[in-house]
RNA sequence: GGGCGCUUAGCUCAGGGGUAGAGCGCUUCCUUGACGCGGAAGAGGUCAGAGGUUCGAUUCCUCUAGCGCCCACCA
């Protein structure tokens, strides 16, 4: 191609993205051995979000190991997928289109989203395939907009390699997974009570769960003995459930309580009996040492509940709301059940957060509230996308077995490769908080159906204990428009007919099958066969305990092994205020933006400064330090190939010290690459750059244009050619598109198929010479430059003399370099002076 | 309440038992045979605080403080 006159970063982008395409350079070759392959598990963005310059940072750290892999001779299996699956989703199309989902509805497959008849503006209900159709349509459209980002941002993803998290692949490997898990009893359904969103109207799982502070009161209220005089006192931030509560609880060591163990008290204001009984979780600390156990207030009061074995008495609905009175009834046994009714039909339809208050003012009546309530902030847990607290409510859900191996995902934890490694702390105090197995239904629509029917009785009443399953062949299913084997559709809903499973599974029991989607687990046994364990995990902190744990969990349960060997755990990108970069603080930079003005070599550059793990402050002026780096290669390129005399044998004791110089570098980026050490990569390689810019470049010049004959030239020529060659290598997975151009000047194929500099090679270049004459001259020159510029003169200016003093070893090596040294500087004449304390004595002509 | 991480120049960050480092910003200078979308140089620091180990601590240990994050059963 040759060297252009006047290079520029400009049109980079899209000659190269288009001529790498062209030429299937970061295509996976899927012939290779496991041995050959570096196998990456790409996070999928979210399609219905925009992508931002924390996606950029974070994306980019992988490139940069990908393109390190590749230049080491793997072929790099890098996939993209694109999460449209759940709730994001599912908003967003309800709005775009103004339809709602409705599983019951059969699938219409004559349905036209524009056709639709919408006289009165409300959203109109349309089955779930029909539904996942509008997903995908509308996904559809954001991720071509993020694969043009991601293009432009210069990831070398195979772009061939794309699955989307609800796509037919996706869906069936979910259902395929769970299947097995259930053949093996690993997963199971059960009702049983669970974490409820009273707004979505869904179970949702521990990993989903966030503790927030809340403004709540503790209630002093007074429980009299059911025989006999005394009372048993307590305190609750939840007063709406003593219709609930089925008993009272103390710690058994609480010698306060002691005698009253095992007799009855009457719940205030409903009469109902119950027992005070002990337990160690009861906490003497807290509150008066006696707590009330309601069905079901907290998970804690599940725990007593299932091992005290105590009754059932629910009074919050799915909605949130209290229910009716049903006092009288069995289970609902009460000394004064009209008294017990009256006071429950006070809080019935009320949401718990009124009905606490109209408790309060009823206990307060009846003399059993002691003192006024006292104001407490305290920690309540909230769905993470949820506005309300979480109720505990029992429903029939799916689980996935966890906390039976707890051990074994410990185990797994510690033998995963974090980086940085205290990021497998989260892990690990993850894992050992666990308090259930893993929930992994949905009470929503668009997602995964479990693929599952029930057969119905005489009386339409569903079997649970013997779900009807598909052959993994007919996967995926969908239950509500797909027939189970030996049924038709007339038969639905149809007593001794059958009804499919409404539920979708969480979203996670998708995502946690990455490896599998992307590496066609059971349809490629080939590809998954090399691929998996895969060699990386790149991912954000905030989800370990989500899509790292999962994965963790469903390799462990289907492979028995980690899903991967390394964890690349990248930070969040805050703004200069240090807070996060997120689209809800409205303070993100579009990455397209940053594009235009810096190049996007000059934003990976930024990226690549940021070590793993560590948060990132968006810092534009490292953009422009990025983009003048870029300029400086292709300028120092264009002049080091620009001199004409022929390529010689490195023979001259300064160029052979500059290539041993550059072998050291060499090994430490390498070193700090295989340490998935980026930033110092690309510190090491870039501190190398700019002297040889500021140092060798100008010591030789004069003589690579002849000023000592060719000989002398040739050995310059050979050493710049050599250093750029390696140079430019070491920048590439850094900068790919002013490597790529710079190495179209002179060389055949691409640089990002080219080999990672080896220290070998240099070091035969370089004779066996060692960096310090480099080094010494370097330094000299150094002096030379800092005198003349704070004498203010011209760097051109002549020196009368330069006096340096320092070692005889110092000095020898300085003689090798001399004449290089008082061209470069102008200097007439050079004398050592050995032994003293090191200093460069520079005498200016007087003015 | 438990845990993890951070605290080094105005800013963003490296470093590591023995004169404290880089880039940016700031100031000054230079139109040098590639680079003004340049280049060179200068000023700038009790390495958060207190103890301890050591001949010597910014570095190792302990504690304290501040910041950030993760986890924790809502009495």
């Amino acid at each position: 191609m040759g060297v252009p006159e006047k290079p520029s970063l400009d049109g980079l982008e899209a000659k190269w993205d288009e001529w790498w395409e062209a030429a299937g350079t970061y295509r996976f070759d899927a012939t290779r051995t496991r041995e050959e392959i570096y196998a990456i598990d790409t996070p999928p963005p979210t399609a219905s979000g925009s992508l931002h310059v924390g996606h950029v940072c974070s994306y980019t750290h992988t490139d940069l190991i990908a393109r390190f892999q590749r230049m080491r001779g793997k072929t790099v299996f890098y996939p993209m997928g694109w999460d449209d699956n759940g709730l994001p989703t599912e908003r967003r199309v309800q709005n775009y289109f103004g339809v709602r989902c409705d599983p019951s509805l059969p699938h219409d497959p004559h349905f036209d989203v524009d056709a639709l008849d919408r006289p009165d503006e409300q959203a109109v209900a349309i089955s779930r395939p029909n539904f996942i159709e509008l997903c995908e349509r509308l996904t559809a459209e954001d991720e071509k907009a993020f694969e043009a980002l991601f293009r432009l941002l210069g990831l070398s993803v195979d772009w061939t390699q794309t699955y989307t998290t609800i796509d037919e692949r996706s869906r069936r490997a979910s259902q395929r997974g769970f299947l097995r898990l259930l053949d093996r009893g690993l997963a199971y359904g059960v009702e049983a009570p669970t974490m409820w969103d009273v707004d979505y109207q869904t179970a949702v799982a521990q990993a989903e769960i966030e503790d927030r502070e809340i403004d709540g009161l503790y209630h002093r209220v007074r429980f009299d003995l059911a025989e006999g005089d005394g009372s048993v006192e307590i305190e609750t931030s939840r007063p709406e459930l003593i219709p609930a509560c089925v008993a009272l609880v103390v710690n058994p060591a609480d010698e306060r309580f002691t005698a009253l163990v095992g007799r009855s008290v009457l719940t205030p204001l409903f009469g109902a009996e119950v027992p005070v009984v002990a337990h160690e979780l009861a906490d003497p600390g807290k509150g008066t040492g006696a707590a009330m156990i309601c069905t079901f207030g907290d998970l804690t009061d599940v725990t007593w509940w299932r091992e005290l074995r105590l009754p059932t008495r629910v009074v919050v609905q799915r909605d949130g709301t209290i229910a009716p009175p049903r006092w009288g009834e069995p289970g609902w046994e009460s000394r004064d059940a009209e008294a017990a009714r009256r006071a429950q039909d006070q809080l019935a339809g009320l949401p718990t957060k009124r009905a606490r208050k109209r408790v309060a003012e009823l206990l307060a009546e009846a003399g059993q509230l002691l003192g006024e309530p006292q104001a407490v902030r305290h920690a309540v847990k909230f769905y993470e996308r949820g506005e309300r607290p979480l109720e505990v409510v029992s429903s029939r859900q799916w689980f996935v077995k966890t906390i039976e191996f707890r051990e074994r995902l410990l185990e797994l934890g510690r033998s995963l490769h974090w980086h940085p490694p205290h990021m497998g702390a989260r892990y690990t105090s993850w894992v050992e908080g666990l308090n259930g197995d893993w929930c992994v239904s949905r009470q929503r629509f668009f997602g995964v159906a479990f693929p599952v029917w029930y057969a119905l009785d005489g009386d339409g009443v569903p079997d649970h204990e013997h779900p009807l399953l598909p052959g993994e062949d007919r996967l995926p299913v969908d239950p509500s428009a797909d027939v189970p084997d030996g049924f038709t559709e007339g038969q639905r809903g149809k007593p001794g007919g059958f009804v499919g499973d409404p539920d979708v599974m969480d979203t996670w029991a998708t995502s946690s099958l990455s490896p599998h989607i992307a590496g066609h687990w059971e349809e490629d046994d080939g590809l998954f066969d090399r691929v998996f364990p895969m060699d990386l995990r790149p991912q954000a902190h905030e989800i370990i305990r989500t899509w790292l744990f999962y994965t963790v969990l469903k390799s462990f349960l289907e492979h028995g092994t980690l899903p991967w060997a390394h964890a690349a755990i990248s930070g969040f990108v805050m703004d200069p205020e240090r807070k996060k970069m997120s689209k809800s603080k409205g303070n993100v930079v579009t990455p397209t933006e940053m594009f235009e003005r810096h190049s996007p070599d000059a934003v990976r550059y930024w990226a690549a400064s940021s070590r793993l793990g560590i948060d990132t402050i968006f810092d534009e002026q490292q953009m422009r330090v990025g983009r003048r780096l870029a300029i400086k290669i292709l300028n120092a390129s264009r002049f080091a190939l620009s001199f004409e005399a022929l390529e010689g044998d490195v023979t001259d004791p300064l160029d052979r010290s500059m290539l041993a110089r550059l072998a050291e570098v060499v090994r430490e980026a390498t070193a700090a690459f295989e340490d998935y050490d980026h930033a110092k990569a690309l510190d090491v390689a870039e501190r190398f750059f700019w002297g040889f810019t500021d140092d060798y470049l100008e010591l030789v010049k004069g003589r690579a244009y002849g000023s000592n004959g060719e000989q002398a030239a040739g050995s310059a020529i050979a050493a710049l050619r050599v250093a750029l060659d390696v140079v430019l290598r070491l920048f590439a997975p850094f900068l790919p598109y002013v490597t790529e151009e710079v190495w179209s000047w002179w060389r055949r194929g691409s640089i990002h198929r080219a080999a990672w500099p080896a220290i070998d090679g240099l070091e035969t270049a370089a004779g066996g010479a060692d960096p310090l004459t480099y080094e010494v001259a370097a330094w000299v020159l150094g002096e030379v430059r800092r005198t003349k510029a704070l004498a203010k003169v011209s760097l051109k200016a002549e020196v009368e003399r330069v006096i340096v003093a320092d070692t005889r070893e110092r000095l020898t090596v300085l003689a090798g370099s001399e004449r290089d040294l008082r061209e470069a500087g102008n200097v007439r004449e050079l004398v050592t002076s050995e032994g003293a304390e090191p200093s460069v004595e520079v005498l200016l002509p007087q003015a």
